[in-house]
RNA sequence: CGGGGAGUGGCGCAGUCUGGUAGCGCAUCUGCUUUGGGAGCAGAGGGUCGCAGGUUCGAAUCCUGUCUCCCCGACCA
């Protein structure tokens, strides 16, 4: 039995003859264009009409449920229980706290009526007749919101801590949007906290954060860095903001992930209290954490290649996709029947503790067609099965991650089908570890630890670089306005700080920005 | 929100300056041939030119407004 599926791709720029893209643009040509080209041809996403808002098609959407379904396991091991809360959330509640109001209230859409009417012309308008009394907003978070079912639900001690999650849609109104990556509205999952005090409160960010860690890179195959965020870059009304960031293909970060320590902020602006053992009203410590559509942005801008996108197999809809050549005669039934067969076979085994998600292709088309469209999707493993396999009980296996053959072709592989039921959940497992390997090559190459000045960060964050990746430097850790000089430093080379990451390396030296000694370590990165 | 670009069959585009029969490629459909690796030939169908007003005998084309998308910037916990 063969070990695995055909060579390792080589490096694209030695590929030895032309190869036929799937794609219309290269990264290396233009990777904005390029991300939007893998949305088309794969299928995910398109525009809507709509002002910042997609439709998410059905492969996308699949991805999205899949992330949703491994995500929602893991809050659900923790104790957290799922709640549903009102898409609307009255202006009032948001004037209660400044600091979250005055972080978002130029991006919120506001509902003021409850009725249109027609405005003579043909159209319709707005009753006059039908105005709110108080405005409603479409939940840009809902902090607000459940901390006034907290208030409600929370009495005593032994009610604490209190661990709500919700699956919902938000609203922002963003000034730019891009597809998955910062759209008006989005998908996420909001975790909700309330704990008796800062330590459990603290406890609990920190294990959101390590889920969010432990499954970007076990479940999305992305590498990631978890760390604090510095003042600047904290949620509104968030006393500490943790982050999870991964790296582009183009060297720049994204915040796949947030955790937040809330403090008694929202208890404070809520009456979020209990009474403690001693019979005191105490308040409670929140926490607040997400993940959202963004997630497929990040999968897309890590995984994706020239071909289009490569799905990990843990979030791939479909992990198998077989292709029967059919040529219209008497001999498609008995082909097709192989493949059932196979289909079923395939579809007993498991990998990573599920069944494995096999699609047997019976489209009309020919084979060969159908294949790019699946190679754009990014299904792992393709197998296209002739006459002649059927026969002689044979398969032909495309891996997605080892695509090319030097000679330009196709990369497939033919074998005997009891070896490729054999081997096709290690397979599957393989291709997981290897976009995986893949990724976290790629960052660790392009993290640059030897820069100690502001003159050394400019030259290599210089225009004529391509994509630079990041740069992890010590600081001194300023605060206030000393802070602020140093964020728009950095602004001046449309830089930012990502996080501080977490880790045991040790620090030395002195703060590029201060001249004084560091403290702490940062990540210096272009961000989306 | 500022600057720039763009919206014409499903997709990609030409036509707009200089108003006068709506075109091309891909895709689709039909037929024939071909086919173990992204087929060839022939034929056919499909568009109120983003939307709303205006000018005109006549508007994809000129004018006004508006919506949406792309790029750069600002903004974005």
């Amino acid at each position: 039995m063969p070990e695995s599926v055909g060579p390792p791709n080589r490096p694209c720029m030695s590929q030895t003859a032309p190869i036929k893209h799937a794609l219309p643009v290269l990264r290396q040509d233009d990777f904005a264009q390029w991300y939007q080209a893998v949305i088309a041809e794969a299928e995910l996403a398109e525009e809507s009409g709509v002002r910042g808002c997609m439709v998410i098609k059905p492969w996308g959407y699949g991805i999205w449920e899949r992330i949703q379904k491994l995500m929602d396991e893991r809050i659900k091991e923790a104790g957290v229980d799922n709640c549903y809360f009102p898409l609307f959330i009255p202006l009032s509640y948001f004037t209660r706290e400044a600091a979250h109001v005055e972080g978002f209230a130029k991006e919120m859409a506001v509902v003021t009526h409850h009725r249109l009417i027609g405005d003579g012309k043909g159209g319709l308008i707005p009753d006059p007749e039908a105005k709110l009394e108080e405005p409603l907003i479409v939940r840009p978070t809902s902090e607000t919101v459940i901390g006034a079912a907290m208030a409600r639900w929370i009495q005593s001690w032994r009610d604490l801590p209190l661990l709500t999650n919700q699956w919902a849609n938000v609203v922002r109104w963003e000034m730019r949007t891009r597809m998955f990556l910062r759209t008006s509205e989005f998908l996420w999952q909001e975790g909700h906290t309330a704990h008796a005090d800062e330590a459990d409160a603290m406890a609990e960010t920190l294990r959101a954060l390590e889920m969010y860690r432990s499954f970007a890179e076990d479940v999305l195959a992305m590498p990631v860095v978890a760390g604090p965020k510095p003042e600047n870059e904290r949620f509104p009304g968030a006393v500490e903001t943790f982050s999870i960031e991964a790296m582009m293909q183009d060297g720049k970060a994204l915040q796949a992930g947030t955790s937040h320590y809330l403090g008694t902020t929202f208890s404070e602006a809520a009456g979020i209290r209990y009474q403690d053992k001693e019979g005191q009203q105490t308040l409670c410590h929140t926490t607040s954490w997400g993940v959202s559509t963004r997630m497929i942005g990040g999968v897309i801008m890590v995984h994706g290649d020239d071909d289009g996108l490569r799905t990990p197999p843990r979030i791939a809809p479909q992990q198998i996709v077989i292709l029967p050549m059919l040529r219209d005669n008497d001999g498609d039934a008995a082909l097709l029947e192989y493949c059932a067969a196979l289909r079923a076979k395939l579809a007993a085994l498991s990998v990573f503790d599920e069944k494995v998600r096999v699609l047997l292709d019976k489209r009309p088309g020919k084979a060969t067609a159908k294949r790019w469209g699946w190679v754009k999707k990014g299904v792992p493993l393709i197998l296209e099965i002739g006459g002649r396999d059927a026969e002689g009980g044979q398969v032909s296996v495309l891996r997605r991650d080892r695509l090319w053959r030097e000679d330009g072709k196709a990369n497939f592989v033919g074998m005997a089908q009891d070896d490729f039921v054999g081997m096709a959940a290690g397979e599957l497992e393989a291709i997981q570890q290897a976009l995986f390997e893949e990724a976290r090559a790629r960052r660790d190459a392009q993290i640059v630890r030897d820069i100690d000045s502001v003159a050394g960060l400019e030259a290599y964050f210089a225009e004529d670089k391509q994509f630079p990746g990041w740069v992890e430097l010590g600081w001194s850790r300023p605060t206030a306005a000393a802070l602020d000089k140093v964020v728009e430093q950095l602004k001046a080379l449309k830089l930012t700080i990502r996080n501080t990451p977490m880790d045991d390396v040790p620090v030395s030296g002195t703060c590029p920005f201060t001249g004084e000694p560091a403290v702490e370590r940062i990540l210096v990165a272009r961000a989306y």
